[in-house]
DNA sequence: TGTTTTATTTCGGCGTCCAAAAAAATGTTG
DNA sequence: CAACATTTTTTTGGACGCCGAAATAAAACA
């Protein structure tokens, strides 16, 4: 509600409703767009057109399936996103890892690599040109000219400040502050953004159950390390300096386990693998293992012993769910989120963490503000992160860019006229 | 983002820009308006000349001092709220009292009351009716028909359902879910907002310094108890069930203190004024005093020792600047705002509690996410809920009413051209 | 009194919406 | 199989609200 009103606004805010409900639904006719929308079928016409010659959208052939094939009448003709209007491209930074996908503007993914490539020792000033590399070098191998790439989203773990385009800290780097966003403008000339990965899973929520996420929402990943999206009003929130829901470095005990950030007490300490493992091997609380991730054999080494009924693991998990529930139950204070959305490899322990964590929130929080709370445990899909940056990539493409329309219009008005 | 654009949402937007500037700024001419909506010249003589119609906005009188009087050029006829646009009545109940204010369309109060009324015994079938006749007798006292009363604001403490209008559960109330928007609407047939006094302070600093306070910011009230207002963009957050920020009843510490909402460790139950009070005294931690407030004289005896240096008064507030350090790191890993504002009489005794409080938020978040952190302490103004109240109200008549615009004006165009 | 300056209003054009009518494309039926 | 029914889509004409430019208004200055 800060800006001004005109017909400009009017053709973007109506664009880009055409252009969420065909992102949400998948291909509509016309009538169908109208009904999504509130727009009447004169204003669809006129609105799909345009996007048809803008070249992002287009008629379904009709090879697709018609849904209600006997009917009277004018048969529908499906509008669905050109794939072809734009190219854009996911990247994960994990540790000494990176992930790239290449997906067309319906989202689907048709390209993708993973390689290595070393983070944790990595400089400040020289990182972004090297992800510039990976980049170059893979749309290269694509055959695909950086052009084509409309837009970059990089999610990464740890803070991430999207104003700025930078990791601001991260577990899989040493040094603080690495620039992304603007030296690869500089080397590909393509916009990015660089946000939690966390955050990425929220908008692949959003993406997949619009109506139950879509309001206001709380999804934790439970793993390496603990992480969070806040979907507010349904959107994702990002705060006023581009970092935000750090839920996993939230306070859980002043002065407790130490923590991968160098405080003590964070939930993280207690909820992530290197959590876990740590108290179920009775280490001491203030001492970090290895930065390296805990090797998968030993968690699962750790579900079995627990599955077996040893008093270690299940205390360590006892211990992870009692700080996942106080953190939900001071959130909850806070926010009174309609849904909270348990994801991640650490949900595979979840039953025995939950009842911990469910007491936790029932001894944290009153009644009233937690009625109306559903708690979903979503199974683990390891590549929501990509998915969720691709979503929130097109997405911002379609705000942003689609909903505009092209700047030249006018030129060409006036050439015709000429 | 969810509604369709049409000419009708760009009249409202612009007219509600234009009503915004007013409030904000107070009284401007034409050409200011102009640099402060961004619309055109020409468009704010159209607008402006219908809400001046409409009976929304008036020509200031000459009488206004001319600010830059010595000026060549046409002089600038200023434009001012009409206050007889509409009136606003505030409501703000505490334990066993009433207060209402009656305030005009500019929102300045010409009319008040404060009287007893019972609550803590009261009924939730029979409350409403209750307040619905004190309102009904102060209007009478007043002279004002309830016709000329547009809206009622009410704020009290504890949770409170702003969707459904009703008080969910209240330290001034031994029930619970007491309806009070639907008794209201029934017999006086005014709308009504139910909403949380720290909200209200909240709305209250908006009005005051929308600069400052516009982005994301966390108002904390310290006194009886502890109350918060939350800005998330602009906006007083409410929460998908209307209600929200209960920082209050966040729990600090698991199987603290007794809290008066029944839980253990509750951040109020250390840092309010009976909480303070209940540790100075070392009293044990799970009695509750009595339900009536602390006396005034026993808080300025306590801060009188404190001023001696007495041992027991000054760890008293010790505690209560950790709970609440504590509460506030964890709100602001997860939201990270911009300002965090102490308000209320708890904040007499800030000297004795802010080390401890920024102490704590050091321990318990991470620098990066407290690098553009201010914390404001405001001077105690106990007005500031009515004030607040009777902002929210005309803010939100500007927004679903005055925006509009009349319903008749179809009407008195078609009887024009008959 | 005429000139300059600044504020406001008027006028004509533009973009987008919508309702209603027309056109298109198909199924149904005698 | 031609006329009718039904549904979708496009076309047409009118409304609304914005804007730029020109006109008008109201003062100070000279």
């Amino acid at each position: 509600m800060r800006e001004k009103a005109d017909s400009d606004l009017v053709r973007r805010q109506n664009r880009r409703l055409v252009l969420d409900a065909l992102r949400q639904q998948g291909p509509l006719a016309r009538v169908e767009l109208g009904r999504h929308t509130g727009l009447s079928p004169a204003s669809i016409t006129s609105i799909s057109s345009q996007l048809i010659a803008d070249g992002i959208l287009e008629e379904a052939g009709g090879e697709q399936a018609p849904v209600v094939p006997m009917r009277r009448g004018r048969p529908l003709t499906q509008l669905d996103l050109n794939p072809q209007s734009a190219h854009v491209l996911a990247v994960k930074i994990s540790i000494d890892g990176i992930e790239l996908a290449l997906a067309d503007g319906r989202g689907a993914i048709f390209q993708r690599l993973t390689a290595k490539i070393a983070t944790y020792e990595a400089q400040p000033q020289s990182f972004g040109a090297m992800v510039a590399g990976e980049i170059a070098a893979f749309l290269a191998h694509a055959q695909i000219p950086p052009g084509r790439i409309a837009r970059i989203g990089i999610a990464v773990q740890g803070v991430a400040d999207s104003r700025a385009g930078t990791i601001v800290w991260s577990p899989a780097f040493r040094h603080r502050n690495i620039a992304l966003q603007e030296p690869l403008r500089r080397a590909l000339g393509i916009p990015c953004t660089v946000a939690n990965d966390a955050n990425m899973i929220a908008e692949g929520l959003i993406g997949l159950d619009r109506t139950r996420y879509g309001g206001t929402a709380a999804m934790a990943f439970i793993g390496y390390g603990v992480g969070m999206g806040l979907v507010i009003n349904g959107q994702v929130y990002h705060g006023p300096t581009g970092a935000a829901a750090e839920f996993g470095h939230m306070n859980h005990q002043p002065g407790g386990a130490l923590c991968r950030c160098g405080r003590r007490g964070c939930i993280e300490a207690y909820a992530a693998d290197y959590g876990i493992m740590r108290r179920a091997k009775q280490n001491p609380d203030d001492i970090l293992m290895t930065h390296s991730a805990v090797p998968q054999e030993d968690l699962l080494e750790l579900e079995a012993a627990a599955r077996r009924g040893e008093a270690r693991a299940l205390e360590a998990y006892a211990k992870a769910g009692e700080a996942l529930g106080y953190g939900f139950a001071r959130l909850i204070a806070l926010l009174s989120p309609s849904h909270i959305v348990l994801v991640g490899p650490g949900t595979r322990a979840m039953e025995f963490i939950e009842p911990h964590l469910r007491a936790a929130i029932e001894a944290g929080v009153v009644d009233e503000l937690r009625r109306n709370l559903e708690i979903d445990i979503v199974p683990i899909d390891t590549d929501m992160i990509i998915k969720g940056t691709i979503d929130g990539a097109l997405r911002h493409l379609d705000r942003e860019v689609f909903a505009h329309g092209p700047a030249a219009k006018r030129q060409l008005v006036m050439e015709e006229s000429a």
